[in-house]
DNA sequence: CGCATGTCAGGGCGACTGACATGC
DNA sequence: CGCATGTCAGTCACCCTGACATGC
């Protein structure tokens, strides 16, 4: 009976590579986050909140590329461990300015940590050069695409 | 207001870059197959068997990555179209013998148009040398790693 | 007996849609 | 008025677990 490897037709489609790859880094990062109970979008909300000053959940998305629908969940678990604050925004009371507390700016620091040390696994396999070349090809290949949410922009 | 992009710390994860294309990339082949009614799977799956000849669906589910509980539903989906059928293995009767079709070859090649078609879109950005150069680093980054199913070996 | 196979039920997560109340 | 914001309820695909009956 034959072998039923993948065979090279599909294993080498590009389109794939990106998948198998994308979901060993998504699992490596995501095991490490979860044992000090992070997600990666706690990651992503906490960076973006700490690099860009507080900012409205609309604008949070838009930056991070996570649905406006999904930032509610995202807040809410950050919030119920203390590492961001939502409070009405006085000029335009239909916004919530959300802000890191000095805890989630800690938080943040063990996250980086722990993110670096999953590149390093993920991408161990690879030289430096290699690495920064595999960097270049990916930031080409995926052009002026917003972070996720390519269509309208206005979720 | 500040302006909230995603900012390069994040941008340039790899592990991140990785989990965008791959988004990109799915939905560009997901798109173009759902036109003519198929998904990925049934591609992957099509190609096991017109390239390693009738296998049962362990087999298939060992060569190509996909669980063997979801390896069901998609050759539940095959069979309806036609383009598989599943015979009682005389030799083992707790096995089904899964077989291409003459219109599941047909279909595979309109499938495989379509995949191409897909590849070269996501590619576009990117000169023959890079597309190269990026599936090797592709290759090399997920090293000896099974389609998924790292683990167990024995879905 | 232990192990493999096909099947089903279900969980968790991420991407995404639709709707709705409130306010600009 | 049209549009933005925060929220909730759901859908769908994928990845994955657990269990079970049947047969090796």
């Amino acid at each position: 009976m034959p072998s039923h490897e993948t065979p090279p037709r599909v294993r080498t489609l590009t389109s794939r590579l990106l998948g198998q790859n994308a979901t060993r880094a998504d699992r490596l990062v995501s095991e490490a986050l979860a044992e000090v109970g992070a997600r990666k979008w706690h990651f992503v909300v906490l960076v973006a909140l700490t690099e860009g000053g507080p900012a409205s959940q609309a604008d949070l998305s838009r930056g991070t590329g996570i649905f406006r629908s999904d930032m509610v969940a995202v807040l809410n678990e950050l919030a119920e461990q203390g590492y961001v604050e939502r409070t009405p925004d006085p000029e335009d009371k239909r916004r919530n300015v959300v802000t890191a507390t000095p805890a989630g700016r800690e938080h943040l620091r063990r996250l980086d940590e722990i993110v670096a040390r999953s590149q390093e696994e993920l991408l161990a396999a690879l030289t430096a050069d290699e690495r920064a070349r595999l960097n270049e090809l990916l930031i080409k290949l995926l052009g002026d695409q917003r972070p996720v949410m390519r269509r309208d922009e206005k979720r």
